[in-house]
DNA sequence: GTAAAAATTAGAATAATTCTAAAAAAGGAG
DNA sequence: CTCCTTTTTTAGAATTATTCTAATTTTTAC
């Protein structure tokens, strides 16, 4: 494990923020100045081939980065906000890993659910026209 | 409505690939030859800002386009093979829009559920060796 | 039929990501 | 610890998907 690749799981273990590589890569350089991009991306990769982090892309094609605790991301339709959803608590015994497994009769080994909102900003801003 | 928006439109209505930008243009061109990349890009955001095509991105990166029809998708962690599944049948009174304002307590718009497994095909493979 | 608005086209531009090759760091065996 | 092998990092070039631009064509509305 180098200090570079320890480096970028802490910052993203240690955010809730959704970020994306550039962000990952402008919170490392302020920690460790001279770190390439490249290294960054390299990281990322290997971080999320191994099942250490977690990846999502949004519709507007940016890729995204989390820490790997289950939960689930609203994403408001109109400004692009992403927040965290423990959709877990109330509703694990409705989506799960079994439950998908018998419905779909494959060998399920993970989900991704990003639910569509509009958040109360976006609200209000319709609301003013 | 131009003839090169319904030709886009009706390629991926009819069609129950998950095709990228390219691989619509690929069809488009057999059909009108010298309609422009450009324009099926034009199109398919035209199309999926209007709500009459689906989108979603892979953790690849791969953008995919899909009709308008509720179901899922399943996609094999080996190989990235995409399967359409539909949940809704036994499952839509377990997530829906409803169901998921009530647990969120917001004003949910729409849900993209990508269920990961590991095809037959792969599986296969992960035995032989 | 005509004028205004919208869409198409070809190619240039952009931006995110990957690749390349050389240098540096990490890990293992003795 | 030291040597050797493997892996990682780095900087910059290359690639690729997508968007932008500006001129032309098509569509729409009256």
């Amino acid at each position: 494990m180098t200090k570079q690749r320890a480096l970028i799981l802490e910052i993203i273990n240690s955010s809730s923020d959704h970020m994306t590589a550039e962000e990952v890569y402008t919170k490392a350089v302020k920690l460790m100045p001279g770190i390439a991009l490249a290294t960054v991306y390299n990281n990322i990769n290997a971080l999320f081939n191994s099942g250490q982090i977690r990846k999502f892309v949004l519709t507007d094609g940016t890729a995204h980065y989390d820490k790997q605790i289950p939960h689930d991301h609203l994403v408001c339709e109109k400004c692009g906000k992403i927040c965290d959803v423990c959709l877990g608590e109330e509703y694990s015994d409705k989506l799960n890993f079994d439950v998908l497994s018998k419905i779909t009769g494959e060998s399920v080994t993970g989900y991704e659910l990003i639910v569509k909102f509009v958040c109360e900003d976006c609200k209000k801003d319709l609301q003013s026209l």
